[in-house]
DNA sequence: TCAAAAATATACCGATTGGTATAATTATAA
DNA sequence: TTATAATTATACCAATCGGTATATTTTTGA
């Protein structure tokens, strides 16, 4: 990676959070010189405008958050335990998502509605990911016949996808785990009931 | 009504959806006199500044809000029925509450975290408002016998009210009705399998 | 090593921001 | 009806906004 590449790489890592926790139009230029000592020439440099650079940040944030979240599935070989995986993963995302700046999905979906139209296609495309993602492994967990074979994936996936978005909102908005904890204890309860063969 | 309290509640109502649909700092002063057709000197003539404009803005939506669904629950006598009347309730929300400029208790929750604390803590009131307006219903349904003794009336209405807004910021951030509809689907199951005695 | 190229810093642009002082207007109560 | 008070409009403030032209510095490859 050259000098310059660098230099990118860096303002998009340092205006990642900042963007996602006060929002696009909250977020000034002047926010991210300071927070990373440059200069305007240098974010105008290596950007062409705000824009381009909220949309690398969001993208740069749910890179990391995609990735994590294979890497944990990916330790498990079975589709249950890698279902129980994603939901073992949400249960600490209120810690984790921290260094994000919050969640990025749910923050940028908000605040891009109705301002930005690039953004939202973005977080849209990301939702769309995840619940795939899901989906997938509920599909191999009816080939495997550890899932009931009546159960639709994309359904359930998007179903899940919902109320951990949910609880992902109120842990943030009244600032307690409490919501997260639980909906993950509820979504394990209903796996266990509704989708195990 | 004086002339003077006419305008400042005209300028809350115009303000209100503004606000919401926009986010706090995204709306400015200008947006508000071009909307209102008023002057600067109006406005702060009633209001002592931004902030508070948007929190009375926010109070009025959330007052509309909580008010209609009051409305709607106590044409039924039954607690069961009330629940249900919530969930009919919220099946028509992606339609409702675009009149607000989107849903108040998500937008502003999203918005005014790390950015606004005396919006953030008007939402949080909102949603301990609705949380024990829930949960007084499940109450009066375990006392009538409607509702099984062992279900824990805050413990539910938390757990509900959690599904309800993971479903509204999925379906206003893929501006698709499937979420809201499929999540009150799901919440009448769990009503009729593990609520109902 | 050194010149060309790329990247970064500086200085500036017009437009807009939230907010205020004051003038003009309107409503109110005697 | 009229004087007073309250409200609304106008004109302005310094600060900041996103963005750009250009000067300076740094990197790069021959």
């Amino acid at each position: 990676m050259s000098k310059a590449e660098d230099t990118k790489q860096f303002i998009i890592e340092v205006s990642a959070p900042i963007f996602n926790k006060h929002g696009y139009a909250a977020t000034s230029i002047s926010d991210l010189t300071k927070a990373t000592k440059l200069t305007k020439g240098s974010i105008y440099g290596n950007f062409k405008n705000k824009e381009e650079l909220a949309i690398q940040a969001f993208d740069y944030n749910v890179g990391r958050l995609i990735s994590d979240i294979r890497k944990r599935t990916t330790k498990s070989s079975t589709a249950l335990e890698r279902l129980f995986a994603i939901i073992d993963f949400y249960k600490e995302y209120f810690e984790y998502s921290k260094k994000f700046g919050g969640c990025p999905v749910l923050n940028v979906g908000v605040d891009a509605n109705n301002q930005n139209t690039l953004l939202l296609e973005n977080v849209r495309k990301t939702i769309k990911k995840l619940q795939g993602y899901i989906a997938a492994i509920i599909e191999k967990g009816i080939i495997n016949g550890e899932i009931k074979k009546e159960i639709k994936p994309l359904e359930w996936a998007i179903r899940l996808d919902t109320m951990i978005q949910g609880a992902v909102f109120m842990t943030y908005t009244m600032n307690s785990n409490l919501y997260i904890k639980d909906t993950m204890k509820q979504i394990e309860s209903i796996i266990n009931k509704e989708l195990k063969t």
